[in-house]
DNA sequence: TGTACATCAGTGAACGCGCGTTCACTGATGTAC
DNA sequence: TGTACATCAGTGAACGCGCGTTCACTGATGTAC
């Protein structure tokens, strides 16, 4: 047993985080108070403190964290090998699909604090998305066909089809798991990456 | 000078609505005070009554004015017609670039409130966001070649566009006018709409 | 195994502060005659 | 035009409240022997 006070005290630090994300999704960390989310756990609020120094760690955290899973979402996707370019998007929607669902605190944080949150916030958000188009500009230049492209039409191509999956993972927030809406969300995720696909092949043969 | 009183006490007005839009800049509108708006404006706590029965109220009329400005660039950008879809673009885009600097404030706003806001708020940016896609749908069906496309695939074109054209907002919100950046990013835009453009007239052809 | 001591998550009182809102007021602007 | 009165934007004191943080504490869990 030498593990269970160790445990509990992680159990309440858990407690707290998610304590934190539920009570923001109505508005933004901003508004987060350290006496609303010790009610919510069911601490005093001075107990607080044997978990993080002040409030504005604990904000802290639930960035870091949310970061985490961005890039777990980014990972996930990368590993997304298809044998055609039909399998690739189905795979890469179903991936965008699951992680919506499994993390949806995180992805409604980083929603609402991409333009709300404070200066370091929004920019660490910012370099999220620039990470997944910079990687994303990457893969498409290493498929056939894109060899006459140019670097900025490579980059403004993946600026647009991230901006697709994010506004998808957007929408995807508001909507029940398994829900009519979602599949109807996931189908017009499919449909843009095929129409932006189909953009892009045609693209220098009509402006080379 | 009959209009002394009534004019000073629309200035304050006013000076009250500025304030607030740029002390909720660096967070939200949930995060504003009062007493801050009054100190910024230069009165004294209590005669922000004489302007709003409660601060909530001075939300309402933030919201409210920044969905007007949104109406009005959903106006500018139906009247901006052209011969050709390049013309077409050219000025769709410039009319977003030349609206989101004029009224930066509001869409400032708009794109913090979207997700951080109070339910209510959020509701109706996204009805506004909403009504421009279906406007969209609309003018397209009524575009040649367009007849045998089907009303979703229409839709999700739509969204797809509307998508790019919100992201581009958003992005051009954090450039300064007339900056590199911001030509950067219209170009980008540009060329999105191109290669959109692009992948809708290919679209029918190799999926119907 | 039993005992004496150490650790430390959670407690409860207290603090000073900024908050939204109320109220009775002041004095400059506006109006009636 | 001059005077007496009405209007009302802005004032200043006061209120009760929730906030973040401090401090000394308690008592259950863990450790040394």
């Amino acid at each position: 047993m030498a593990q269970t006070r160790v445990e509990q005290k992680e159990r309440t630090r858990r407690a707290i985080l998610d304590a934190a994300l539920s009570l923001s999704e109505g508005s933004a960390l901003v508004a987060l108070s350290l006496r609303q989310v010790a009610k919510e756990v069911g601490i005093v609020p001075t107990a607080f403190y044997r978990h993080f120094p002040s409030i504005e760690h604990l904000g802290l955290a639930l960035v870091e964290e949310s970061l985490d899973t961005l890039r777990a979402l980014l990972r996930e996707l990368r590993h997304t090998a298809g044998e055609d370019a039909g399998t690739i998007i189905d795979g890469s929607v179903a991936v965008l699909v699951e992680q919506v669902r499994q993390d949806h605190a995180h992805y409604g944080f980083i929603a609402r604090e991409r333009f709300a949150g404070p200066a370091g916030v929004r920019d660490a958000i910012a370099r999220g998305i620039e990470l997944a188009e910079r990687e994303l500009a990457t893969d498409i230049a290493h498929l056939p066909g894109t060899d006459t492209w140019s670097e900025r039409d490579l980059e403004v191509l993946s600026e647009l089809i991230v901006g697709s999956m994010v506004t998808t993972a957007e929408r995807l927030l508001s909507t029940e798991p398994g829900s009519p809406a979602e599949e109807r969300i996931a189908e017009a995720a499919r449909t843009q990456l095929r129409m932006m696909l189909v953009g892009a092949r045609n693209w220098r043969s009509r402006n080379s």
